[in-house]
DNA sequence: CTGAAAGCGCTTACAG
DNA sequence: CTGAAAGCGCTTACAG
C-alpha cells in the first residue's frame, strides 16, 4: 500500500503538502495540488485512518450504539431503516460507522470500546429502555453525541424523536370524529422510553377535547411484539362494556389484536376499529388494511447524524430537541362504531 | 485520557512491559502483572485502537458489507438477524463491526474505505445480487475475507449459506406427499445470487422423485416484496388448470399469494396450498399459520464471523463453504389437494 | 522476566 | 506557497 510519503516522492513535494491537499487546504498552487493529485491516483493512495486519527486525535468514524433488547421488539424494520439513514449520511461526509448492538442483559462494557477518543468522533444513540445506556459514563468522555429517542431525564437537548403526541392525538381523534366514545388503549412497556408516555399524552389530549378522560383500566401493555398484541386484546375485548375501537402503539401488536379479535368472532372494523402506528410495509396489505400513523425512521437517522456532525464541527454546542412529523394514514381497519 | 505512559509510570515497569500484560503475553512475573493491573485499573485506562492499529497493522475492526439494494427486499428482519450474528461474535472476541451499506446505484466507493489495510482486519459481505460486490478489487487488497450467501463465481470457498436446496427440496417433497401434482413456483429474482438457483435445484429434486420435472411455465417470479407476491400470483392462480399448491420463495412473497387468493376466492389450504420460505415471525401468526422453512440468520452472521477470524489468525486460508441446515415447519396452509 | 529505542503513517505548529 | 521536524500512543525486534 502507497503511503504519504511514496506520494510525497513521486509528486516531488514534502508529505506536509501532500497532507495539505488531502485536508483541502486553499494554500497550495493549482499546479502542486495537481502534481499530488496525480501521483495519488497513480500510486492508488488512500490515506491510513489509524495514522490520521493518532495524529489528529479524528478518526473519521462515528459509532452507532442500538440495543439489542428483547428479540421481539427489534425485529422490526424500524431499527433497520433508523441504521440505514445514520449510515448513508455519515458516509456521504466521509465518515464510517462502527455499529454496536449490545445486549439488555449484558453490562455496557460492549461498547466501551466507542468511548475512547481518537476511536470515534460522535456517538448517535437509539434510546430505548430507561436505564439502558449509561449517559453518566458517556457524559464522563464528553464525546459528542446525540440520541434518537427521548432522554431518559427528559433534557431536550441533542435529541431527536418522531411526533409521537401528535401522531397518538391524530389517531384518537379520528376515532372520536367517527363516534367511537369507548376507546381502549394498547400501550408499549412504560419502561420504554421512546414514545409511550408521549403518545399517552397525545390519547389523553384528544379525550379532553371531547370532554373525556382516560380510564387506565382500558390500557393495557405488551412489549411491541405480535403476540404481546394479542395478549394485551384478550381483557379489553372480553370485557362486558368491550371498547369498540383500540389505540394500538405499534402495528405489530395491532395485529395481534386483530387476530385475537377474528378468533372472538368480532369483525375488523365493524365491530372493532383499529389504529396502529409506525406504517411497516404489511399493514397495507393485511385484510383490512390498517389506518396507522407513519414514521419516518430513516430521517430520524438522517436528521440525528447531521446533527451530530455540526456537535463535532463544532459549530453548535447544543440543540433544541428535533422533532420528525408524523403522518396519519387512514385504510380500512376504522369505521363508525356499531 | 491516560495512556501506556501514564500506566507505566505508576506501576513504575516500562510501556514494554504494559504492552505486554495488554497482550497477555506470559513472560511477565505475577506481581509485576498485578501493579500493572491496578494502575490500568486506577487510570481506567483503555488502549487507543487508533495506535495500536497503526503500529501492529490490526485494527481489531471487521468490516461488514450488506448492500442496500431495493427498499422492498432488505427490509427484512432477516438483515437485521444477520448483523446481529456479526456483531455479536465480534464483540465477544474484542473486536469491532464497521458497517457499509451501499446503494446498489451507487459505485462501490462507499466500501473503498474499508478495504485500506490497518483499517479493517477483514470483512464479511452479504452476497444478493450478482456483480454487486467488486470481487476484483476485494481481491486486490487480499483482505481476509467471508461470504454469506453464494459467490457469483459459484466458488466453494469462504462462503457461508442456508441449505436452500434442501429446505425447497423439503418444502415440494411436503407437497407431492400430500398429494398435489400441480404446483406452482414463485421464485425470487433470477440476478440474486442467494439462494434462487439452488431452490428451483431442490424443487427440481423433489419432482423428480415423484416422476414429474419442472414446467417453467409455472414458474413466476418476484422481488421478494409483499407486492411482487401478488402479483406474480395472480397469472398463476387465474389459469385454467392452476396449481393446487404453490412454493414460494419467501413468507413475504406467500403473504401476497395468500391476499391474492383470498381476493379471488380461494381458501388456503382447502382450495390451495402455500409454501413459504424463512420463517418470518409473521408467519405463524397469520391466518392460516404458513407452512415454511426456517432460516438461522444469526447464525449465519456468527459462523461467518468465526470463520473470518481464522482466516485473519492465519489458522486456515480458505475453509470449504458452510451450509446451515434449515428447518421445515408444518402449520396450516398446507393441506391435501381438494 | 524487563526495558531502550525505533517505527507505524499521518498532522500540525512553526519557520521561511 | 512550501517544507523540516516533532509528536500522536502504541508494538516489536533486540539486548540484557
Amino acid at each position: 500500500m502507497a503511503t504519504i510519503y511514496d506520494v510525497a516522492r513521486m509528486a516531488r513535494v514534502s508529505t506536509t503538502t501532500v497532507s495539505k491537499v488531502l485536508s483541502n487546504t486553499p494554500y497550495v498552487s493549482a499546479k502542486t495540488r495537481q502534481r499530488v493529485l496525480d501521483a495519488m491516483q497513480e500510486l492508488k493512495y488512500s490515506p491510513s485512518l489509524a495514522a490520521r486519527g493518532l495524529s489528529s486525535n479524528r478518526t473519521y468514524v462515528i459509532g452507532l450504539i442500538v440495543p439489542q433488547a428483547s428479540d421481539h421488539s427489534f425485529k422490526d424494520p424500524f431499527l433497520l431503516e433508523i441504521i440505514q439513514g445514520v449510515e448513508r449520511t455519515a458516509n456521504d461526509s466521509g465518515y464510517n460507522v462502527l455499529l454496536s448492538m449490545p445486549e439488555r442483559s449484558v453490562s455496557q462494557n460492549s461498547y466501551d470500546r466507542f468511548l475512547h477518543p481518537g476511536y470515534v468522533d460522535g456517538i448517535v444513540t437509539f434510546e430505548t429502555f430507561e436505564g439502558f445506556i449509561a449517559d453518566r459514563e458517556l457524559a464522563e468522555y464528553a464525546l459528542p453525541r446525540v440520541s434518537i429517542g427521548y432522554r431518559e431525564d427528559h433534557q431536550e437537548v441533542n435529541s431527536i424523536h418522531s411526533d409521537d403526541r401528535l401522531g397518538a392525538y391524530e389517531g384518537v381523534k379520528h376515532l372520536l370524529e367517527l363516534g367511537h366514545r369507548h376507546i381502549g388503549v394498547i400501550s408499549g412497556p412504560t419502561n420504554f422510553i421512546v414514545a409511550v408516555d408521549a403518545r399517552l399524552q397525545g390519547v389523553r389530549d384528544a379525550l379532553t377535547e371531547y370532554g373525556l378522560s382516560l380510564d387506565m383500566s382500558w390500557v393495557t401493555y405488551g412489549d411491541f411484539s405480535i403476540q404481546s398484541g394479542y395478549q394485551a386484546a384478550s381483557p379489553l375485548l372480553a370485557a362486558k362494556d368491550r371498547p369498540t375501537a383500540l389505540f394500538v402503539m405499534n402495528d405489530r401488536m395491532a395485529l395481534g389484536a386483530m387476530r385475537r379479535a377474528s378468533e372472538i368472532g368480532l369483525h375488523v372494523p365493524v365491530d372493532l376499529s383499529l389504529v396502529g402506528f409506525d406504517d411497516v410495509p404489511l399493514a397495507e396489505v393485511i385484510e383490512p388494511p390498517l389506518t396507522t400513523i407513519r414514521q419516518f425512521p430513516i430521517e430520524l437517522g438522517t436528521v440525528a447524524t447531521q446533527q451530530l456532525f455540526s456537535l463535532i464541527n463544532n459549530e453548535t454546542v447544543q440543540f433544541p430537541s428535533v422533532v420528525i412529523p408524523i403522518e396519519f394514514v387512514v385504510r380500512g381497519s376504522t369505521a363508525c362504531p356499531g
